[in-house]
DNA sequence: GACGAAAAAGACAAAAAAATCTTAAAATTT
DNA sequence: AAATTTTAAGATTTTTTTGTCTTTTTCGTC
């Protein structure tokens, strides 16, 4: 559903809402280890995050890292993906028509207004904070567990 | 939610469906301008239709064109995105993990189960046939509006 | 203030997706 | 059978996405 630029982010934003704080940062690279990701990829996109809309914030230096204010961990993951400019992924034309709308819509229209609401609901209704109390959970997970002991670049 | 050339083909089929027959072909320029999509792009995805799936049929030469049987309009729509290889968008792990099941969910995964069966059934219920009886309605589109008179390529 | 640890910045590379162009093959018409 | 019309095939290009590598800046510690 999502680039994979996408749901970096997300896992990445989520990994750092659940184990930072102001006096705990965590650096790119057992980020990058506990998501799965590209670590310099990873890295990029968090940079923009942190730069853009100050979701994440990072500083520079030992004992630097990234990590996430307590209110940041109120934003719903819809902000999450508005800031990421992939919201439109859920709003958009399933046939991909730039005008579809109730007066001017596509054959798949009438069925799809009914999903869109639930999904952008998901989004809506889901903060940061409530998908890492869902992890305080067993099992619920962040990473491939295939990928375990494969190298990281 | 899906790729451009998803968008296409799966406006293309519905435009072959509605307007061909086996006595009345569609060439690639009329199908290209009405769902307003590039025309050497479109050919090649139409082509991948009709060589590995049949589920459009093509003649060459004078006359000929694409054009659907009326079984194969019988097609439910997660078929078409079966032949074209999508509908892993559906189905995958919105977070991207490769493994997101209900013994190893990602913190999305309790809330999207919910979901991922609505989209499938949207899918899965509506037929090709379903989607172009829908057309014979008033302001129906497959098109552009906004691209009328511009040049196509 | 020198050193080291971290992110920031930017250049570069590779791969995938999207798009275009050219030539070939097939079929119909004359 | 030659000319014409249409898709098929394939080569090539462009753009976007994904990923890597190197250098710079920032900041704390000694």
């Amino acid at each position: 559903m999502f680039s994979k630029s996408t749901e970096y982010a997300l896992r990445a934003v989520i990994y750092i809402a659940k184990w930072s704080s102001e006096s705990n940062k965590l650096g790119i690279e057992p980020i990058a280890k506990a998501i799965d990701s590209p670590k310099s990829f990873t890295a990029k996109i968090l940079q923009k995050l942190t730069r853009n809309n100050r979701l994440i914030l990072s500083v520079t230096g030992p004992n630097g890292g990234f990590y996430m204010t307590e209110e940041a961990k109120e934003t719903s993951m819809m902000k999450v993906l508005m800031l990421l400019e992939e919201d439109h992924i859920i709003t958009k034309c399933v046939l991909g028509l730039q005008e579809c709308s109730e007066t001017n819509p596509c054959p798949m229209h009438s069925r799809y207004k009914l999903i869109k609401p639930l999904l952008k609901d998901m989004f809506e209704s889901k903060t940061i904070r409530h998908l890492i109390e869902e992890l305080d959970e067993e099992n619920i997970t962040l990473g491939n567990v295939l990928s375990i002991g494969r190298k990281q670049k």
